[in-house]
DNA sequence: CTTGAACCTACAGTAGCTGTAGCTCGTATA
DNA sequence: TATACGAGCTACAGCTACTGTAGGTTCAAG
């Protein structure tokens, strides 16, 4: 029997965030001991590992939940798996490619920003006159 | 004199985005009409137009109003606009290399699953056997 | 038996908004 | 001038995924 603690160690996991896990249902509400704290089998460890390992493959929870259910159908088609990591990974894509093209403008900015008074900083001139930034949403005249 | 909503309109931002900005103090508090309604200037729209902007370059709200402060005193070296913004680039670049890692171990994951029973689908199998995610935080035999 | 680390509940806070309820204001049209 | 209705107002709850705190209780080693 693991407490709480024990249960967070050896998931790299934070006590606060089992209790977390259990007032959202993605834990199970565990045993307790005489004195009313939890008790945990081998069963919530190898469920808060999972979660745990999923989490750091950026699932959200609710995609974990879905992960978790579908684990406990054994005999059920696993396209469904495959379904929720392919969309995540079209996410995780998608962020990535934002992601570049932000780190493209920004080094852009900096490359461009010779200037060493605040006046004619060019990366200040940048965040302020983007010409996709303002007066093109449904203005009128635009 | 522009309404709360001929702002939104023209910077992109939803009513309630600026009405929030302007409670934590990063839009100033605007005049309003006899009736009480905000009424903004075109030094506001600049303004909201820098926050839009800076957001749309995933700058957090802290690093604008540093931004912010530093654009507001012209003589001042723009040394720190420049730290800002290559401490953010990082920030990107290092985002962009750990989304990277997850987009190769999901597509690992995904080419490696070839079955159709839930029982034996590898993208659940290694969601729980993960040999970094057990085991091996903290525990004496390990 | 004592001590102190670990546990308990309950709640507030984080970023950056977004949405709702229940009201009031402004303005275009008849 | 009356009225309708879109837009604005405040205040507050909710979102994700935790994290931290206060104030009290339990457990286990010595």
């Amino acid at each position: 029997m693991l407490s709480i603690g024990t249960l967070a160690k050896r998931t790299g996991t934070k006590v606060q965030t089992i209790r977390y896990y259990e007032q959202i249902a993605l834990m199970p509400t565990p045993g307790r001991s005489e004195g009313g704290q939890r008790r945990y089998g081998e069963a919530e460890l190898d469920r808060l590992a999972f979660i745990r390992h999923s989490r750091q493959l950026g699932f959200s929870l609710e995609a974990i939940r879905e992960l978790l259910d579908l684990s406990d159908s054994p005999e059920r088609s696993c396209a469904k798996v495959d379904a929720v990591t392919q969309k995540h990974l079209r996410d995780v894509e998608a962020r990535i490619a934002r992601l570049d093209a932000l780190r493209i403008e920004l080094q852009r900015m900096i490359s461009e920003c010779s200037a060493d008074r605040v006046a004619d900083c060019r990366i200040l001139e940048v965040l302020r006159d983007h010409e996709e930034c303002l007066a093109d949403h449904d203005r009128p005249g635009a």
